[in-house]
DNA sequence: ATTCTACCCTGCAAGC
DNA sequence: TGCTTGCAGGGTAGAA
């Protein structure tokens, strides 16, 4: 379910529950995610207070006391989740690790696809080969048209490319990607090199809207969450082009095509995308 | 240096 | 009903 605003409604969802508490124990039940959960991933939790939770991109940074250089690291990947558990819910197929604390309380990681990852940084996160490269956060006054356009200069790459590769900005996705070229009027399988720079201050203002109104919305979605409901309505959301091949575009009403790109799905609208 | 391809894994929907 | 196929919100490593 990961893009960006899930991430971030995740850690504000988990925050209240996990922020200054004790973990008491560490299940893993499940080590074979994109890379094995650590061995001694039990012992170094056990009995440390979490002190601190940062996003980044879509990785989630948990700080515990007296180390504000280590931390443990928890990407989503494609299919998993985090959730507030109480100890008598059922453990479902796919729920791999469990973080208990001594309040009762268990912070419960899920993922079917085991493409996401929890591994524990020893060195400061900035460090980090996995967050070392990546480009600014979407959100930030750093990502505008003017670096957009700066750092495309002379790629031949697709422009859809070029904005989902992290080291570019890191947090859209394939979903944001597709929405905000379609905003933009930027056909995905142009160059990246030659979108002006009118279309990438566009394409900037238009992603930084649709990525907060999905946060604003996201909360909702989290607080069903953790209070175990589990009914994601992330999808509730309105997506414009995404998942709409062969609709009608809802600006000017031609059937919108798709081309697929590094092997994703992008639909546009040839009329209003150029 | 940039760009492309294959791959990690399970679940689900569509088609036969 | 059951099988096969293709696709899914991500991101890396290594090849071209």
């Amino acid at each position: 379910m990961p893009e960006l605003p899930e991430v971030e409604t995740t850690k504000r969802g988990i925050s209240p529950h996990v922020l200054q508490q004790r973990i008491a124990n560490v299940t893993i039940r499940q080590r074979s995610l994109r890379w094995p959960i650590p061995d001694n991933i039990e012992q170094i939790l056990t009995g440390q207070r979490i002190t601190a939770i940062e996003r980044r991109a879509k990785y989630l940074l948990l700080y515990l006391e007296h180390n504000t250089q280590k931390a443990l690291l928890i990407h989503l990947g494609m299919s998993g989740s985090l959730r507030i558990a109480k100890p008598d819910d059922a453990i479902l197929k796919h729920d791999h690790a469990d973080i208990g604390f001594e309040n009762g309380l268990i912070l419960r990681y899920s993922d079917p696809r085991r493409f996401g990852c929890i591994l524990w940084l020893d060195t400061p996160p900035i460090e980090n080969k996995l967050l070392s490269h990546l480009g600014p956060e979407p959100l930030s006054e750093e990502f505008d048209g003017d670096y957009l356009w700066q750092k495309s200069r002379g790629k031949s790459i697709a422009v859809k490319q070029f904005v989902m590769d992290q080291k570019v900005v890191t947090g859209i996705g394939n979903i944001y990607a597709t929405e905000a070229l379609f905003t933009a009027g930027i056909h995905p399988n142009k160059a990246a090199g030659k979108v002006s720079k009118a279309k990438y201050a566009l394409f900037v203002a238009d992603a930084k809207r649709i990525l907060e109104r999905s946060i604003t919305q996201g909360g909702t979605t989290l607080r069903d969450f953790v209070g175990g409901d589990g009914k994601p309505g992330y999808f509730a959301q309105q997506l414009l082009v995404y998942g709409r091949k062969g609709e009608p575009c809802p600006n000017c009403a031609t059937t919108l095509k798709e081309i697929r790109l590094s092997n994703r799905s992008s639909v546009y609208c040839s009329q209003c995308q150029k």
